[in-house]
DNA sequence: CGAGTTTTTGACGGTTTTCAAGGGCGGTGG
DNA sequence: CCACCGCCCTTGAAAACCGTCAAAAACTCG
């Protein structure tokens, strides 16, 4: 496992594999969005090349030169760091329309790996092209700009997320999360197969895998979900959400009199 | 307090206040980095206005338009986002030269307030025209690509901190990025003093602020700083960041045999 | 079908939070 | 100038939460 993309030839023809994001059935999900018939044509015309990737396997590694940011096409994606001491924590999970490979921006330098969970595809976007095409069409380098900012605000979630909450809330925020982001793609909010497992979920909340795993247990238990592995519906979404505003940590109080 | 910066009439020339980028002493830490004069040049028209920010006081709240970046010029900044339900979470600490703002770039709306610890200026960085300004200049837009791809990382650093460090790590981590960055402006690596209380801090770190406060007294304890309230030395620098590394969370072993 | 991984569950211990009280510092007003 | 007051910081003791260790069950893949 781990093995490189690159390093696996298992469709050589990869990059005859037609791109066309005009007629990409995640037009409205992925870097495309509110862009015109002209620019989606130039657009095109950059993003020449589809790559698989194997499922275990990395598409890039912290380390690599960052050459290209990668629109996930079909699979799905961890990101992780591996601090110096070879403990792994989960930065995010990408799926269909979600973009990869923005951590190589700031210093043209991957600062993570991105590991398929599963088979997958992915547009390769050379970065300096797209930074050539955004300087001829405000549209493009707006929508760059906007998928930059937004990383950061999802970034900054995660920050408090893992700053203010408990076990619980922090399981219950990334099932809705996920369900959210299912929704837009047209797929079920409620019926979730998760592809990664307790120990990645633990690792992106700050957790360990025992305390998801007890965290999942206790909100069937409760009535919230229905817990089958890696198979989980959402059978109270109001209540899960209720779950979010629940905060032992940080009292808000004690503003009025002493 | 927290009244808004434009409200406070106190220095109604703000606006006339000279700006020069290239004349400014935190040319080697801000925005015009690797900017060539004529570069440079072009960014002074840009950047018209300084605006005064009283301590206490909102630059920019959470839910304003998002209508211009802002890199400071003197004093020093936290940005908060206040949860539904009135808890604060701060998400980060700028000092001179850093930028502030990019959380609206994403959705046009702030998502988070930006409060002056003490007494500040900001140089004022319309949005609108930086994005016009560096379809021009190349060297800008990479730049500006470069500010932003930094910031995620930095968020990312600050989620493997909040999801793998102990708190007495957290503490550690935190004073040495202070450090690091008050280093980089030529001023002193050791002596600081801190701009923000133990319940900023810990909010910031996701601790309660008891136990900062502890961390503190415990890391003066075993000699490596020198605490006097908001006053803090770092005597052994090599010792703290010993501390990053020491996780009795998440252990990396197991890769052995069973 | 069997080996290995993943998940669940239990008991225990450690870290951090919670609750509470006291002290220091700076600002305001007498 | 000094006293008072509010805010910030420190410290202690008890409790809650989560991590650690361990074992067994369930699932997956070859």
């Amino acid at each position: 496992m781990s093995t490189r993309a690159e390093e696996t030839p298992t469709q050589l023809s990869a990059a005859s594999l037609q791109v066309a994001c005009a007629k990409c059935g995640l037009h409205d999900v992925c870097l495309p969005v509110g862009l015109n018939d002209a620019e989606v044509e130039r657009l095109d015309a950059l993003v020449v090349k589809r790559q698989p990737v194997e499922r275990g396997a990395c598409l890039f590694r912290a380390g690599d030169r960052f050459e290209a940011l990668y629109a996930v096409r079909t699979g799905f994606f961890k990101t992780r760091t591996t601090c110096e001491d070879g403990r792994e924590h989960v930065t995010g999970f990408q799926m269909v329309g979600e973009l990869l490979g923005l951590d190589g921006v700031g210093t043209d330098v991957h600062t993570c790996d991105a590991v398929a969970l599963e088979d997958a595809q992915v547009c390769v976007i050379p970065f300096e092209k797209l930074e050539d095409l955004s300087r001829e069409f405000p549209g493009l380098q707006h929508q760059v700009h906007k998928i930059m900012g937004r990383e950061i605000v999802r970034d900054q979630g995660v920050m408090v997320l893992l700053g203010s909450m408990r076990a619980q809330a922090r399981v219950a925020s990334f099932l809705l999360d996920l369900a959210r982001r299912l929704e837009m793609r047209g797929l079920s909010s409620s019926a979730l197969v998760l592809r990664m497992t307790r120990q990645e979920i633990g690792t992106f909340l700050g957790l360990k895998l025992e305390t998801v795993s007890r965290c999942f247990s206790k909100l069937q238990a409760d009535g919230l979900l229905a817990v089958r592995q890696r198979r989980i519906q959402i059978l109270d979404p109001a209540a899960l959400r209720a779950l979010l505003s629940v905060h032992p940590l940080q009292a808000a109080d004690r503003a009025l009199h002493p």
